[in-house]
DNA sequence: GTTTAGTTTAACCATTTGGTTAATGCAAAG
DNA sequence: CTTTGCATTAACCAAATGGTTAAACTAAAC
């Protein structure tokens, strides 16, 4: 997760590992196949929550507050993660269409349904839905993919960027409902 | 700039600008010596024009609108910048933290100032400087980090990713002026 | 026409790298 | 104790890959 699919070397994953690396290829067979398993293993840590998050049946300023909350938590855990994920998908856009996401993709029409139903309420000001999710989940992910870029602009270490990201559990969701609510 | 560091071929390289694999050493050297120009070119598109924005003597609201209209406009003529700067100062952070900059390394201390300053004058809430540039660098940045998978989540094509984001140039300013206005 | 200096290429080379194999280790079952 | 079936390893292999070299090409300078 670290080097990427391409960067990463068989023989440096078995001594990662402390094992042989005829040993690593009696498990997954091949490069790809370790890849594929790794790879789905991240990508189900962060999809599948999200999306049952998104479609609970609860008010949407709940809704932004606990997906910006659980969504940080995972990341914050597994700092790797959107980067892997999200540079494999770039590089193999194909290949991931429905391989990645199975049977369940996440679908994000109930929640932009919500919105338009919120607005009709005058909860909240006329905003494209499409927009909203992508100003969500940008703000989550992105730090995490531009964490050293940030760390040497801002001059702060591990903890400190630590520090940022858990006041950011709250201060993204603030954010959003300070800029949509009516 | 596709494939990355370690997923890009020589001759893969020497195919696409169709001349021998050998011509390419004879230009470059050898690949580490390639990348560092074709990354350095990539950063140098992205980052002064940043840096310039960002110390304009003008309103933090002029200057918002500004930064996103023009990184958007950066970004989407050269789409690929981003994933391809981010993923390899990702995988090599120590290696760029005075190499890219040079030595004229962006300072965001001005903005987080004029922040503080509006704030002051009662023309803005009270924010914290280093959330709201993230904020912004993030909802610039990521679609195009995550565009596959967002034309995936969407089901749009190239065209209608391009619309969202010539929208974006000030969607994204209104989103975060409503925010943060008094 | 010859020289000269830069450009371009095919053929080659050494190393790296993903992958295989045959032998050995090892613990539970008989 | 022997057998059995999986686990593990050192040694090996073929292909891929970054890089080199010597020869050929080209166009301007003399």
């Amino acid at each position: 997760m670290e080097k990427g699919l391409s960067g990463a070397r068989m023989q440096d994953i078995a001594n990662e590992a402390g094992i042989n690396k005829a040993l690593v290829h009696y498990y997954f067979r091949c490069k790809e196949k370790l890849f594929e398993v790794i790879f789905k293993e991240a990508a189900s840590k962060l999809f599948p929550r999200i999306v049952a998050i998104v479609n609970e049946e609860i008010p949407l300023f709940d809704k932004i507050r606990n997906f910006t909350r659980q969504y940080l938590e995972v990341v914050i855990e597994n700092p790797y993660l959107p980067m892997f994920v999200l540079n494999e998908m770039h590089k193999q856009p194909h290949a991931f269409h429905a391989k990645m996401f199975g049977n369940n993709p996440p679908d994000f029409s109930k929640l932009a349904r919500q919105i338009d139903e919120e607005y009709q309420q005058g909860i909240i000001k006329a905003v494209n839905p499409a927009h909203l999710i992508m100003n969500m989940m940008s703000m989550c992910v992105f730090p995490f993919i531009g964490k050293p870029m940030i760390q040497e602009v801002m001059k702060i270490d591990d903890l400190q960027f630590r520090y940022l990201m858990e006041q950011r559990k709250t201060e993204i969701a603030n954010f959003i409902i300070d800029s949509i609510k009516k």
